[in-house]
DNA sequence: ATAATAAGGATATATAATATCCTTAATAAA
DNA sequence: TTTATTAAGGATATTATATATCCTTATTAT
């Protein structure tokens, strides 16, 4: 069980509109150019937060996604289920259904205590997840970063604006 | 992102033999016919849980498989890793190595904040998982099962074995 | 001896993840 | 008004993973 590399490119695509200048559009282009991955396949990624109401896109020259709202109220895990959608990581495929030993009177029952302790284990996750937000790790990430590199990395984006 | 039907196929086989009379050994085959799941696909299953510890299989008639230590120290992370396999649910590719502003004498530097975030999720969901027992589960179970079902239950392995 | 079984290698099939291509409508700038 | 640029999203191709089956081998109880 493995999250997409959608998910990791959407949360360093957040950190990175987080730190532009107020309502300044970053093109979709320039975000897979910087981060190195597809352009077109990063765009499936942006619709989704997008959709999300996460970012907002406009079109048309100088165009492109800003955040939709302050980067302390977006969440890891609302980027996470933009993305990877809101389903549980554990689906239970009621196979305890095919006992043979089952009649008809005693369905349908409670839900299963192996899917029970699965969906707290998930919630645990999305709880750890909902917990941090892009403003938090975007200055723990800048506060990281070597002083020149943060600086050439602001000027490239201001030169694509 | 979603964990494999295997899981569930592992974690309803671990509760099965867990309730079955000290010593005794369950076919695959009758396993797989009571979950109602392919018996060779459970199989592999199942051979993850022996090489991990979990069970111990036993070859010739009357042979297959039991737990291999008590119910009550088999956590469900156990059983989980023994079939999904120990690494993190996220991956992280290192995007930020692409930044075309980085410099050779910059890396290598310390974690990304945003692994770190998901990795402390991911570490969240296996402490939940570490903290389920499946004697825990398997408890849950037979008290919420109709009397009657549960002893039917136990008659039809009783018969196989 | 014989039949039953776990173990596991090899391979096939189905599903999901990854990636690209293309069209459309909107927008800013020339 | 014209042109270039862009998000949005539909359609499709490619790759990787999950699911499933088949087969051989060594072991064990009867």
């Amino acid at each position: 069980m493995i999250l997409g590399n959608q998910v990791e490119w959407a949360l360093h695509c957040c950190v990175i509109l987080a730190s532009q200048p107020k309502e300044s559009y970053v093109a979709t282009k320039y975000l897979a150019e910087f981060h190195g991955v597809p352009k077109e396949y990063l765009s499936k990624a942006l619709q989704a937060l997008s959709n999300a109401g996460i970012i907002e896109g406009t079109l048309g020259p100088r165009g492109g996604y800003r955040l939709a709202k302050p980067a302390n109220r977006i969440s890891f895990l609302s980027v996470v289920e933009a993305v990877e959608g809101t389903s549980s990581t554990f689906v239970c495929k009621e196979i305890r259904e095919n006992n043979p030993c089952l009649k008809k009177k005693d369905r349908p029952s409670a839900v299963c205590a192996i899917a029970k302790a699965m969906y707290k284990a998930d919630e645990a996750w999305r709880k750890e997840l909902r917990s941090v937000s892009i403003s938090a790790v975007s200055e723990e990430l800048t506060a990281k970063l070597p002083a020149d590199l943060l600086k050439a990395t602001e000027a490239w984006f201001s030169e694509r604006v």
